[in-house]
DNA sequence: TAACATACATACTGGTTGGTATGTTGGCAG
DNA sequence: CTGCCAACATACCAACCAGTATGTATGTTA
């Protein structure tokens, strides 16, 4: 039926143009949902900042709500992805991974003030939002089910104590890094973050079996 | 200079009548406040709740700002106080005392899917207002020294291990519980809450000295 | 009882919100 | 050259927002 690669390079240019402008309203909408969340964030200040027009918006998305979505899809989503699934796949020893993957947590003041851009949607929409609320789990069942999966294999490669459960251990390293995330967010201080690496690095060095605390 | 009970009986009937209004009030701006965060609570929602017209409302408080700030000090640090400092001071086993402010940590459905007032509000104004900063970190910092001053009494009592900083421990445990309060929250359910509470504790418990793992 | 203050109630305003209706442009197939 | 459609741009809208101006009922004071 349909022809493929009919005159491509012509077409190809509209539609690269026409994606650039949905890409930078993403962005946009992300770095204003980041500053004052998701019901706080204004249409045309978004706008505003992308550099495009109230008709091109809703050319891209139905709804405001739609547009939160695709944010949450294709900006969170994938950054969550980037640093907390994949580098723990890289098979490294698994303590030193999530080690890793913690002291790679951004500690410069613009990123401690705005605090983490998962936990801060989370915390505005799910209770509000079963859509929001849908999409969020997802990505935080992975980024859990990716630490947990690493512990896993450490467990049987005898370089995680085998008793401690994955998934409360996973649990439990997520929430510390959302509360120090908080609390650090709170105080608007990066040395409060810093200190909270700290903690959660030692007790993820304490997850190592008794005789084998030097791991490389 | 001024005579003392002057008719007080009258006068006081009035006083009291206009504080149960600013009351009222309070609670509706919290309630509105809890379930939609302070910027997306509408003024007009918060006085159909408490039942009252915005000429009280704007007898009472200067603006919107000024009832979330009488809020903070008013309604969430009483709060915490009597869930965190007061019940720590009580003279039981310090560790027991924690465990027991942790699982008074409220699970009902409603309670886990509105997540922590004091978090909420942090996360939200924290960055955005300096007056809603300093309120809320006045209150975590109060809760915050609770914890360590009962730790370290448990150190020079002997009920709690020496090797640990008690500042330090402090925080770790309110990072544990605000993060698990926002995993429970974005998931939506108890049970989460539920086994965080139940590592929480076995954290706690790990504080003791090594021969002292049951005391009282 | 007259003057006055407290504690509201009512009606309104200018600005902002998400959303829509309609107009315009540029490439491209026929 | 013509018709057509994707990809916007512009102008507008009702609803809602925090805040205000003004009216009023109920005591208290002199």
């Amino acid at each position: 039926m349909l022809a493929a690669g009919k005159s491509p390079k012509r077409r190809a240019t509209r539609l690269r143009d026409s994606e650039r402008t949905r890409e930078r309203l993403l962005q946009a909408a992300s770095r204003e949902i980041y500053r004052s969340g998701f019901q706080s964030a204004s249409l045309d200040t978004i706008l505003a900042v992308a550099g495009v027009t109230k008709g091109a918006l809703y050319y891209h998305f139905d709804s405001k709500e739609a547009l939160g979505y695709a944010v949450v899809e294709e900006v969170i989503a994938p950054d969550v992805r980037g640093k907390w699934v994949r580098p723990l796949q890289s098979g490294k020893d698994p303590i030193n991974a999530l080690i890793g993957a913690v002291q790679g947590i951004p500690v410069r003041p613009a990123d401690v003030r705005g605090g983490c851009q998962l936990n801060n949607l989370a915390q505005e929409m799910s209770p509000l939002d079963a859509g929001f609320r849908k999409r969020l789990a997802i990505i935080f069942q992975a980024w859990r089910e990716a630490v947990a999966s690493v512990l896993r294999e450490g467990q049987t490669l005898g370089s995680v104590r085998r008793d401690l459960q994955p998934a409360d251990a996973a649990g439990l390293l997520i929430a510390m890094v959302e509360g120090y995330g908080s609390l650090a967010k709170n105080a608007q201080d990066p040395k409060v973050m810093k200190a909270g690496i700290r903690n959660i690095v030692d007790w993820l060095r304490s997850l190592r079996p008794p005789g084998n605390r030097k791991r490389v």
